[in-house]
DNA sequence: TGTGGCAAAATTGTTGACGATTTTGTCGAC
DNA sequence: GTCGACAAAATCGTCAACAATTTTGCCACA
């Protein structure tokens, strides 16, 4: 038995595995995280643990009460929708902005993805698309160079990943999202912001009455 | 000489000072800011200083490097206005929320502080109306309900307090931007979501180049 | 059977000291 | 006088133990 591994390196290693298992969805949300026996799996010490948990507080991931510890953030659905409306308002700048600076070579490179994105639709992959989805969001956020725009945006996407998961896996959806996303693709491919814009918030627009209609049916 | 308070309310103690001190600039940008000292002058221990620089490091305020401390963040006139831009479109969304939401007990209110701004710039006070400015922004995200935003608009303003605070005792600033605060304020009560969020974006489009003009003028 | 309260266990929060790292100051060689 | 190396001081990071708090288990009692 290896004795846990403290310091620098430490926390490091305890904020990746726990950020990595909550947004993976390891933990259920809601779950307690007892400290102890993170440090233990981890094989670090619990003072890394804790200032992993400070963390991941601060990103939105767990919620910490005093004296009782802290548990993975349970995102309700009118949360996530509000969530969804900053994401759409911000991801409609980094299009606006990427339309501006995308260079030759990043265009072929996004008309590429949204090739492989009708295909994965076509072929009934909704894991694949759902992988193109991020894909193609990230690079969009790149191309503008808003980098507090892009900060702002990792953090959202974390607290609702679990959603947007849930969401892609609906029979339809991914019909219906691929058309936007190609629509994205085309006003940046044309330089053309406004349009870039105004997609962009189209496409987030339709996510948020999705994200509503999941709940309707689950619920 | 009294024994420094500690634990949980002396974190609080201590994260409203700091958080007080460098917004109101007491601190210069790029001091820095030594945990044994701050801790004697607040009167607390200095773990409760460290949980707070920690918080305000997660609110972008202040930079810690390892090993060597934490100091006031410089935000540059590029990383100002990258922020100023991620408002635009936030605040453009809370402007829209807010025309659809307001009751006419809030459009009073709001119309009457856009009385006093007026007076405020016709009596050349600008203190006085940058008081009130922030005020406006603040009641127009209380009126939109949009926690998710106003969190974020939060987070971004107190970064970029020091340029706005510049920006309102320059001559001739005001008598701009009164004219676009009145135009927020008359969509709102006229529950026009789009031209409101048309008046938020241009205002902050006003905002960005005066920043730029500024920098110019005093480098 | 259900409930209230008390004690034990589990868990988190805090402290003070120690170790590691960076910065500053000094001295001597060139 | 300048530069580099070395030592001393200052400062931050980490830990292990202790204190405070909450939760759980249990039993008497109505």
């Amino acid at each position: 038995m290896s004795a846990p591994r403290a310091g620098e390196a430490a926390k490091q290693t305890a904020l990746a595995a726990l950020r990595r298992a909550v947004l993976i969805g390891d933990m259920a949300p809601g779950q307690r995280l007892v400290e102890a026996e993170l440090a233990d799996t981890f094989g670090v010490t619990r003072a890394s643990v804790r200032a992993a948990l400070i963390d991941l507080t601060a990103e939105g991931l767990v919620e910490r009460i005093h004296n009782r510890g802290a548990r993975v953030r349970v995102v309700s659905i009118d949360e996530a929708v509000a969530i969804t409306e900053c994401r759409m308002v911000l991801e409609g700048l980094c299009a606006a902005k990427a339309a501006e600076r995308a260079t030759d070579a990043q265009i072929d490179q996004l008309t590429g993805l949204g090739q492989r994105m009708r295909q994965a639709v076509a072929d009934g992959e909704p894991m694949k698309y759902s992988t193109f989805n991020q894909e193609l969001h990230r690079s969009v956020r790149e191309i503008s160079g808003q980098f507090v725009a892009t900060d702002l945006l990792t953090r959202l996407n974390g607290q609702i990943v679990r959603h947007q998961f849930r969401l892609a896996l609906r029979s339809g959806r991914p019909q219906v999202s691929v058309v936007e996303h190609v629509a994205i693709i085309e006003a940046i491919a044309r330089r053309d912001p406004a349009a870039a814009e105004l997609a962009a918030r189209a496409h987030l627009h339709s996510v948020i009455a999705a994200l509503r209609a999941a709940d309707e049916d689950e619920s």
